[in-house]
DNA sequence: TCATATTCTTGACGCATATCAAATTCTGCT
DNA sequence: AGCAGAATTTGATATGCGTCAAGAATATGA
């Protein structure tokens, strides 16, 4: 049985007696990652094999093709990744968010490139390292069996998306997908800024041509559609990058516009 | 470690004192399969738990939102996994053959719709026994794992396709991934029909308007594009539903043609 | 083998989104 | 604060695919 002690995520009163370490102790995703499955013993072992990226905004974390000596989970920030095709096509396939699993085990070349949208923040393991922790903590790899099942149910949402959705379903649809993702400050898995009433404000993350790229659209088109989307009141802007959701169900509707 | 006797896949000079049942010792897939991380212990389990299920084609397996209580190996078949939105859009947001897994575990009910495209046969199981199986056998949840991740890089390849190729090179990609996935008899994972020489005749397994939900198309656009195909000589038809590729080379030019 | 329903093909036309080209507004830096 | 470069918006036009409507081919069942 996995022991999930409910330590609060910013330890206030704690005696620091040298600099704080980034470490499980005080990680924000850690009941929420994979690592969800480990004992406090393993937890150990994580603080001991595992070491921390920082990658800069707009900064290249994998390249396709290169080859993939390691994984990790992301601590915070959102990581777009990409596929360019030989004539120089772009399109994100998946974003992922703080607490998602990011790697490509079994494989030894990186399949798609990964690059971060914010400052991110990455926990990282070698893959033989990673490897043995799966071996070593079956729960381990159960949550990690259970997150990537889950990402591949939203990567089939996704399909979705892009196969039957009109450009104006497909902006509403990432904008929802950003309310909920980066709209509560904990960024948590299945976080529920979209149940709340009143409007949410909160950075948007990518840029327009970003956006045109994970929704397989053109910026123009991206732009022209956040233009209706503020004539019908349902957002606001502040610069290109702040988004206000006034009118969250509204959205709901439009991301689906056939009930409407 | 795990022990995979290499055994013929179809056991001819064994003596067969009452009719032959479906099991482990004669599975065809069972060597690709999740089940390649079970022990022989671990397949005379399977043997007693699981069930098989037969499928007619066009026969729907399940349906988004019944309660999921089986999940199960392809054991043959081409499955359709589907997404229906309330006004009526359709998308197959994949499709699965011999030997994947099937099923939503870690989920309470389908979030897709599943049917089969031709004849399906399933390897069944409850979905406690399964998980059961996964407690037990570590390297069975490994391989799923595997798998998992390997049906994840599929879709995200999908995404691709759907966001940013035109009708022709969708039409070219599903037609390889055909020929990879149903070209060769044993329709065994990575099966290189597509690297051999010659003509290829194989059965399309999908309808043009299975193939138009499957390319986020119309129909008469999949007609159209399927009629360039044949007068650039690069495929020939007999009937709608079997064609014979006569130069995979020049199709997968089509499916990338900006390198052509 | 033939009759009938279904699926597929073909054609004409319209529209959503792409494309090309400025103009404008942001954003970071001095 | 003001400037320069980048990002975004806006406009005009083109086009690929969708839509609607027949008609041909194919599959199904008596």
């Amino acid at each position: 049985m996995i022991v999930k002690p409910a330590l609060p995520h910013s330890i206030t009163g704690f005696v620091v007696s040298r600099p704080l370490r980034q470490n499980c102790a005080n990680c924000g995703v850690r009941d929420v990652a994979p690592c969800r499955g480990l004992s406090d013993e393993g937890l150990v072992e994580v603080d001991r094999i595992s070491y921390r990226k920082r990658v800069a905004p707009g900064g290249i974390i994998v390249r396709e093709g290169d080859p993939a000596s390691w994984c990790g989970v992301i601590v915070s920030g959102v990581v777009k990744l990409g596929k360019t095709s030989p004539g120089g096509r772009q399109q994100i396939v998946g974003l992922q968010f703080a607490s998602e699993f990011f790697g490509q085990p079994f494989d030894e070349t990186w399949r798609l490139s990964a690059d971060a949208a914010t400052p991110v923040d990455l926990c990282c393991f070698s893959q033989p390292a990673f490897e043995a922790l799966r071996n070593k903590y079956p729960a381990f790899g159960g949550a990690l069996l259970q997150d990537t099942v889950g990402a591949l149910n939203a990567a089939r949402e996704w399909v979705f998306v892009l196969g039957r959705k009109t450009a104006e379903e497909k902006l509403a649809s990432f904008l929802l997908l950003v309310a909920e993702r980066l709209g509560g400050e904990g960024c948590a898995r299945g976080a529920c800024a979209t149940q709340a009433a009143g409007p949410l404000t909160c950075d948007l993350a990518l840029s327009r041509t970003e956006i045109s790229e994970y929704l397989g659209l053109r910026l123009e088109t991206v732009s022209r559609q956040f233009k209706k989307l503020k004539e019908a009141g349902v957002i606001e802007t502040s610069g290109s990058r702040t988004i206000t959701f006034c009118d969250v169900g509204q959205l709901k509707r439009l991301a689906d516009s056939e009930l409407a």
